[in-house]
DNA sequence: CTTTTATTGTGAATGTACACACAATAAGTA
DNA sequence: TACTTATTGTGTGTACATTCACAATAAAAG
């Protein structure tokens, strides 16, 4: 395990080289340097092999890094060398566009089981390939049995940190949260928020500074 | 106009402020220091007075911030003192996830026209009231002609480049953007950017680091 | 009107992240 | 094997962000 800590933007980067790196493979190319890597992702070449030298050496000098190598590497840095399953909960308009959403398998995430408080037609026909649909009084059960450690919250604000809870208690360990609730839960969760309402606010505090709308 | 430049992080902390003043003001809270809104945001006071001291003198010394002032000063400060009409272009699963966000409203968002290169049954029952669904071909004259200035882009990445581009040209300033793709705009466009799977990355990391899954 | 109290607004100190510049070094070439 | 070339890995300086600590000051109390 690594000893020193990382920047929470120098993972951020790494999920950004990831994808370059899936592209540059793509392309059949198999070498690449860290100025072309920095052109290619719009950042600092230093800043690229400083991100990197956090967990080791992977270029070779004079050279760069090998594409698939390198690709791999970061994958095993990030955890994502295995498939990561991932319970739903709240499958109403969001949560039906996330069910749909195909970026998630590129990435190595399945979302493998969903909750809801209502199981009727609307939402089991919704469901992908390999998906079950549960009612929410199973989330503990369900969770523990199939030892899922991530899920995403796309509740109302409401229920948000009910579910929070029940999620916990049922042993799950990194949370997405589309609710617009700070949640509360124990440090050893991570949660990461997706907030629309902040999105937006930024952008027209940058926009009312430009035209003054 | 500004003078100095305010980092983006202070931006993003204002929008929770705001929040968090929403639901004091609620709440009957009519002043609060700025040590108590610390403590509820997960904040140092010492750093909320820093950022508003970028923007003026909100306080009152010996007594703190009136809520409602604060209130009224920090939706003028991010240009939320007026609705904003935004355009979104894709109807698809998570165009629809969003027409039906209840959020953006609370905000002083509102989506008031959708575009798609479809426009069927399923697609026109999706409008909530007062949005207005045209075939993407109408981008540019619809969006010039309301003079509407913000954009939510939820088509497939592979469209999602040309997407910008006709919005650009159709006089968008800011763009939110699901797509996992970094788009390419003239620099007098702001672009906030939203991408699942980096997010779901970043909790495999800190994940991996701590179960060693 | 003066003193006390509470809390802001801010200069200075600390901590963190970024970018530069170069020594270290791997591979290719003579 | 020695030399050249390209590019990494990293020490160092700089810029930026956060936190501390206190002087400034508004309101309340005497």
């Amino acid at each position: 395990m690594r000893k020193f800590k990382v920047p929470e933007v120098t993972i951020f980067r790494l999920s950004l080289y990831l994808r370059c790196l899936s592209e540059l493979e793509e392309e059949g190319v198999e070498v690449i340097s860290s100025a072309e890597l920095g052109q290619r992702c719009g950042i600092n070449p230093a800043q690229i092999r400083k991100d990197l030298a956090y967990f080791g050496e992977f270029g070779t000098r004079g050279v760069g890094y090998y594409v698939k190598d390198l690709k791999e590497d970061i994958k095993r840095i990030m955890g994502l060398d295995k498939e990561w399953e991932v319970a739903l909960v709240g499958v109403g308009n969001l949560g039906r566009a996330l069910l749909s959403y195909q970026g998630f398998k590129r990435h190595g995430f399945k979302i493998s089981v969903a909750f809801d408080k209502v199981v009727d037609e609307e939402r089991l026909s919704a469901m992908p390939e390999g998906c079950t649909l549960y009612h929410a009084d199973k989330m503990v059960e369900v969770i523990r049995e199939r030892k899922i450690k991530l899920a995403i919250i796309a509740v109302h604000f409401s229920e948000a940190q009910k579910v929070a809870d029940v999620l916990v208690e049922a042993g799950i360990k990194g949370i997405l949260n589309f609710a617009p609730v700070r949640l509360n839960v124990p440090k050893d969760v991570v949660v990461r928020h997706i907030d629309l309402g902040v999105e937006l606010e930024m952008l027209t505090f940058f926009l009312s500074a430009r035209i003054g709308k």
